[in-house]
DNA sequence: AAGGCTCTCAACCGCTGTGCC
DNA sequence: TGGCACAGCGGTTGAGAGCCT
């Protein structure tokens, strides 16, 4: 198959303002429909692009930064177990998008395995049997890591007036104003905290994202009627 | 100080999977 | 069953910071 590439694309860079407005309009209404999203929140942006920076930065429970030692343990054994499936690894490794681990392995990991390789088999043999040596499977490799689960963090107290949780996760659902609802999955209570300040503000500022479709337009309901399935949550999930 | 090089990360792309009609 | 729309995935690459000469 012929791949037919922009011979120069680019790049934009997310600015404050977009940032914004992005995270206001989710805040507020939810994630229904990406590809519509852009036009109702005001963002000259394809709908890629508003899901991938939501889903990498600008979501609350994306944990940046440097990689612990465990976290470092638990790709490289995934990576091994499971090849460049790096949703997957993602889903073991709470907190961290796919794309941080994909730069992370390529840009540092792949290369100190290489190195092991070569310098030593014995030495990367290690890591991957201190790990098997426990756990046969990679669905519990993340708890003998230590990774943190939901239960590590406190539970954040809750925007609204309807919280519902499923299973181990921290699911939330929050009903404002009583027309539109807002979820999250567990959020750590320090960026928690943030953006419940963040979208009080919001909510506050009328005319701040003057840009974004009322929930009341009818711009809003024909578009929201598709709104919100529990079944479909990234976030799901996280541990499987 | 300046120019080139390297590294990291954010953002883009095309492809694939899934659900709906 | 086929076509379409959309979401999600993994590979790739541009931008920029930092390092080196």
């Amino acid at each position: 198959m012929l791949r037919l590439r922009q011979p120069y694309v680019k790049k934009r860079t997310w600015t404050p303002d977009e940032d914004h407005k992005l995270t206001a309009y989710i805040m507020r209404y939810g994630i229904c429909n990406w590809n519509k999203m852009p036009k109702f929140a005001g963002l000259q942006r394809s709908g890629k692009s508003c899901r991938l920076r939501w889903m990498n930065y600008l979501r609350p429970n994306v944990r940046r930064g440097n990689f612990s030692r465990e976290e470092e343990e638990t790709i490289i054994h995934l990576q091994k177990k499971l090849g460049n499936r790096w949703s997957a690894i993602a889903a073991r490794l709470p907190y961290r998008t796919d794309n941080d681990i994909k730069n992370y392995w390529n840009t540092r990991l792949k290369k100190r395995v290489l190195l092991d390789n070569n310098n030593s088999a014995s030495a990367t043999t290690k890591i991957s049997s201190s790990v098997e040596e426990n756990s046969c499977d990679a669905d519990s490799s993340a708890a003998l890591l230590n990774i943190p689960t939901t239960t590590d963090f406190p539970e954040p107290l809750t925007y609204g007036t309807a919280v519902s949780s499923s299973g181990c996760q921290c699911h939330q659902t929050v009903e404002i104003d009583n027309s539109y609802i807002m979820r999250e999955t567990f959020v750590s209570s320090e960026n928690y905290w943030e953006i419940l300040s963040f979208l009080e503000q919001q909510l506050m500022t009328e005319g701040l994202d003057c840009e974004a479709v009322s929930p009341n337009s009818q711009l809003w309901h024909s578009h929201h009627e598709l709104y919100y399935d529990p079944v479909d949550d990234f976030w799901a999930n996280p541990l499987i």
